[in-house]
DNA sequence: TTTGTTTGTGAGACCGGTCTCAAATTACAA
DNA sequence: TTGTAATTTGAGACCGGTCTCACAAACAAA
């Protein structure tokens, strides 16, 4: 193989002879560990800088066994959810030293499975994913199993052991679809990005995520509590981005039987629903009202701004990352799971289900 | 040290020795090089995938020199742009095979200059930055010197010679620009995330990095154009995400001179200014008008939509990875500086100048 | 003075791959 | 049938660090 022979790199022993140590002790001093006479320190420093020496990060790593950075598996970084998690997580890492190597899964099961078989292959020390199918957790369950610390984010997976920061998801739903009941809202919509393997068949039915299923489960108790049956067929899966999503999307609100209220999984599923709506010359909130998970930044400056639930973004990176450091440094407690908590920021999206107008409903 | 020994894994000498060939031989059919009989190669495998062999990519890169990664500095992955611009990366990189290291600076150089240490360190093969500021750029340029290759993205450093990729900003603000000039507004401001080390002094001064002089050079241009002194007052630095930026930009909006128009830099500080006008009681495009850089997905939802100038922000991603990547491969051609072209969206953020109304001139 | 510790240093194995080189085997041509 | 070339294999050096171990010198206690 013809490869552009990488620049010759100064290495201890270079620095040892100049020192004129021995290759050991140059170690020594430039590795921080075990004891030299603080003369010897101080002509291999002199030397190491005179040489210009940069420790090869990748050769200490093999033989430490530690590499000093983790390894981020995200549904979609263009996601401001998984952008704002990534920077608690950056934050966190870049605390104790610790960086972190990013990938994409696109929420593809096969993307992640990719990744995180590179990011193994890299020696990384951890692990934090979010998964993006509940289905296929094979990959995830190995990792559990071996000595590589892996922490989840955001979504939880009961079959797996580990250190797990979500938020409350079921209550969030239960909260924000109850604002629309009591609105008088009885044709209620959940739309998500999420993907179902099969079909949906009740509340529990393939649904391992806890995300998902947790927010199912919040928005069917609520609509329960309304009197409102089968709800369930209200429930949207796979409105992500593609053209199918966007037409589906078109064909709900077109529909007969068009809901009076959604509640959006995510802020990018919210942006089209509400560009959608617009596009279907429906009104927020007198035509349909609309709730969506995570307060985005532009949540706050649409006409009208839209009533969101405010998930605790950073911090939830911030903390798995802080989980996952903490059992790097060797913690073996049983595996955490952190819930926090959201609240609704309640804006002008949400109206009087147009049909319940004057029938003694009130907006709020 | 007591660390916590990790599993030992399945080395090329288990797998040779499970498979009853040499290390050398089970290393040529693993490692994918070399000849090697079809029947050893098939004893091999077996062996391997019997152990459940997995390379340590760490290993392999020290001795091959190369990582297999590129590493990837931004000024703020929150920021849409940049998660856009990084999801091009990723992709041209998945492509290739590469992937992606990639740390957030903060927009800070000391942050910027500690990434590109560690991430030396780990011996990537090739680094894209989006350089967080223009005065001090020894770091990019000792890179430069080095063998690894290093690509611009977004901002230009004209005293570094290495591919480049960036968009046709003085001309974006030009345009931008005319159209505020041609609806008679002649108090325009141009409002930047950027910082300016010293004071400003004159289009050149102190201003090395392309993506602000170019702009500046584009929207004083205009203005002249128009015939408006002292357009440079109206420059308007260190707009980003700080307490003071935000006072500043009330600041701005409450003064007697108030402008009837501005040009904002990036789509996160036009939603600041957005939320800014609003909270000052101004109404877009009566009051003041708004244009921005970046076509964020929100820009067209807000009431009224934001007119924007439209760059190609996936594709300048996926360009300088193309190019890096295309070095990594051998390819010495020299440097190459790519503009990208860039189109203006208007939408309904401009209006004629208040003070204009009915002096002859008209809305475009 | 003798013995026992502590401290500083060097020699060299090792991590898990790649890769050079030479020996052994096979194929092909004369 | 024999010489030569091509192919396949093994032995071992090497990448740039860490780390164990042995040894020497310095110091403390007896």
């Amino acid at each position: 193989m013809k490869r552009p022979t990488k620049a010759p790199s100064i290495t201890v022993s270079d620095v040892a002879r100049e020192a004129k140590v021995s290759k050991a002790t140059a170690a020594r001093v430039l590795g921080g560990y075990g004891r030299v006479s603080q003369e010897v320190r101080d002509a291999v420093l002199e030397a190491a800088k005179a040489l210009d020496y940069r420790p090869n990060e990748l050769a200490r790593s093999m033989t430490t066994g530690r590499s000093g950075s983790i390894g981020v598996v995200v549904g979609d970084i263009e996601n401001p959810f998984f952008a704002l998690a990534v920077r608690g997580i950056s934050d966190a890492a870049r605390l104790s030293g610790i960086n972190v190597i990013l990938v994409n899964s696109g929420e593809e099961v096969e993307a992640e499975k990719n990744a995180i078989r590179v990011l193994m292959a890299k020696q990384v020390d951890g692990l934090i994913v979010t998964p993006a199918q509940s289905g296929e957790i094979a990959h995830l369950e190995e990792i559990a199993r071996s000595t590589c610390p892996l922490a989840l984010l955001d979504r939880a997976l009961p079959a797996l052991d580990v250190d797990t920061v979500t938020v409350d998801d079921r209550d969030a739903a239960l909260n924000a679809t109850r604002i629309l009941t009591r609105a008088g809202h009885r044709r209620i919509a959940y739309v998500t990005a999420a993907l179902l393997s099969g079909d949906f068949r009740g509340a529990e039915s393939h649904i391992n995520t806890s995300t998902v299923r947790e927010r199912i489960l919040g928005f069917l108790s609520a609509c329960r509590e309304a009197g409102i049956e089968g709800a369930e067929r209200n429930i949207h899966f796979g409105s992500g981005r593609s053209e199918g999503a966007h037409a589906a999307m078109h064909a709900l609100l077109r529909s007969r039987a068009r809901p009076t209220a959604i509640l959006a999984s995510d802020s990018v599923v919210a942006l089209d629903l509400f560009k959608a709506i617009r596009q279907c010359g429906l009104d927020i909130p007198r035509d349909i009202s609309l709730i969506t998970f995570h307060d985005a930044d532009w949540t706050g400056v649409t006409t009208p701004p839209i009533t969101v639930i405010d998930q605790p973004v950073y911090a939830l990176g911030k903390s798995v990352a802080e989980l996952l450091i903490r059992r790097l440094k060797g913690d073996d407690r049983p595996a955490e799971k952190i819930v926090l908590p959201t609240t609704i920021i309640e804006r002008m999206s949400v109206g009087l289900a147009p049909d319940a107008i004057g029938q003694g409903f009130e907006r709020n």
